[in-house]
DNA sequence: ACAAAAGTGTTACCGCTACACCCATGA
DNA sequence: TCATGGGTGTAGCGGTAACACTTTTGT
């Protein structure tokens, strides 16, 4: 890159690449984790399933208002909570021309998370992740990695919460858990709902609203809110999430 | 983009921005880390500290590749360890044109990575983590997600292992654990030496080499090593790292 | 009354924490 | 012999793991 000092600008000999943003949306629907895919309407991998993304344009102040944009043109959702986890560059990953991606992991509410009619150009379904479909480009590493990161980021920080109402129960609480950590059957330990529950509360960091669900056919369960100011002060004192 | 029947190639009327790969190269000395620095020889920023890296190519097969070939040129070190974190893409990072960044971190041998002559354009240096001097661009905030990213990645993976020799000793590989995790002066288990000792040992992928290291004016301290077959079978059964 | 799911308490054990003294080495 | 740093064991406590019965609710 050079400074030319008669148009004041600078003159850039470097390549640029094309850069993408793409959203592995994750969805709670109370039982199990979902996966947001559109499918293409245009080729390559047309009628082929696919991560929502798309290209960065220069009035974009970064990747994360890039691929926050894109999600808002898939819904009218707001307050989507979104991370970036990996950038994919290898050389082949798109048969047009080399392309660089950012991806992003997003977690929300299923049922909250309310897809725009999909216009003709696209169709968007969920897909729970134990059952993905084939997918286009180098997505389903994408979404396995996503998945990867999420597991590991959920013992450091709060983010299950994220998958659910503002209130909620113990057991959906549970479930978002053994969803994410995905124990084997007979490990006991993160299976067993009181321990859990127990674990939880002492973490000091989930109140009860006195709040009951009812219209289920059994026990109506309790509603639990995060408290948002107790987390942080129990983070400061340096608490574990670990299970 | 679009497909020209034509030249049977496809059109990319996307903007594409520049790409650079950025390394915070971590360095351990037996005592703390230390990151490498380049004088920067041009504008802008000109004779500031930055972070080694460059201008992504075409022929580059992959970002990992970009920053693997740029540390190749600050040194003559082969088999480095190096970890995408992340991607750094606000409009303002650089003062010439809008370039986005994938940063990377590289875990080394201080004492085994020499640094190439500095030809006159940039000369290299080690800074300790704690004595940072002003830094180029945002680098400053490059190395601050690097060494948080460190910090959470040591939970899970035995990374520390590449900031030293293959054989090492166990109060070396305890003054990595402290110098990532950087526990308060009253913290004292992670501070205890012996409490450390046992846990690794009990880990069950450190081995005992039967050698030790003379020349100090005080015992001989044991050497270990670390044993990647029994790691990846403590991986399956699902041992946990936690410190 | 019945089925389905949620609420709840106790015990045993293991692992973490805290703590101090001896040993090897080179100067 | 002295200074420095490394090697090593143990006891108490706390938290995790394992385990079952009762309660609520709608049908």
């Amino acid at each position: 890159m050079k400074y030319n000092e008669q148009t004041k600008q600078w003159e850039s000999p470097y390549w640029h690449p094309a850069v993408t943003t793409d959203s592995v949306v994750v969805g709670f629907d109370g039982e199990q984790l979902n996966v947001l895919l559109i499918q293409r309407g245009l080729e390559p991998y047309k009628n082929m399933w696919a991560l929502p993304g798309g290209f960065m344009r220069p009035e974009d102040e970064s990747a994360e208002a890039c691929a926050y944009r894109e999600l808002r043109e898939e819904t009218d959702v707001d307050d989507i909570y979104m991370e970036e986890f990996h950038t994919f560059s290898s050389r082949d990953r798109d048969p047009r021309e080399r392309v660089i991606t950012i991806a992003f992991f997003a977690l929300v509410v299923k049922d909250k998370y309310r897809v725009k009619g999909g216009d003709d150009a696209s169709k968007a379904m969920w897909f729970p992740v134990k059952e993905l479909p084939e997918l286009a480009f180098d997505h389903k590493a994408i979404i396995e990695l996503a998945l990867e990161r999420l597991r590991q980021r959920i013992h450091f920080e709060p983010i299950g919460f994220h998958l659910l109402d503002k209130e909620f129960t113990m057991p959906q609480l549970h479930n978002i858990y053994k969803a994410i950590l995905d124990p084997p059957e007979d490990d006991i330990k993160l299976s067993d709902r009181r321990n859990f529950q127990k674990k939880m509360l002492k973490l000091g960091y989930i109140r009860e609203t006195g709040k009951k669900v009812t219209g289920n056919p059994h026990r109506s369960p309790k509603l639990y809110t995060f408290d948002e100011g107790a987390y942080q002060q129990a983070k400061k004192i340096g608490m574990r999430l670990e299970f």
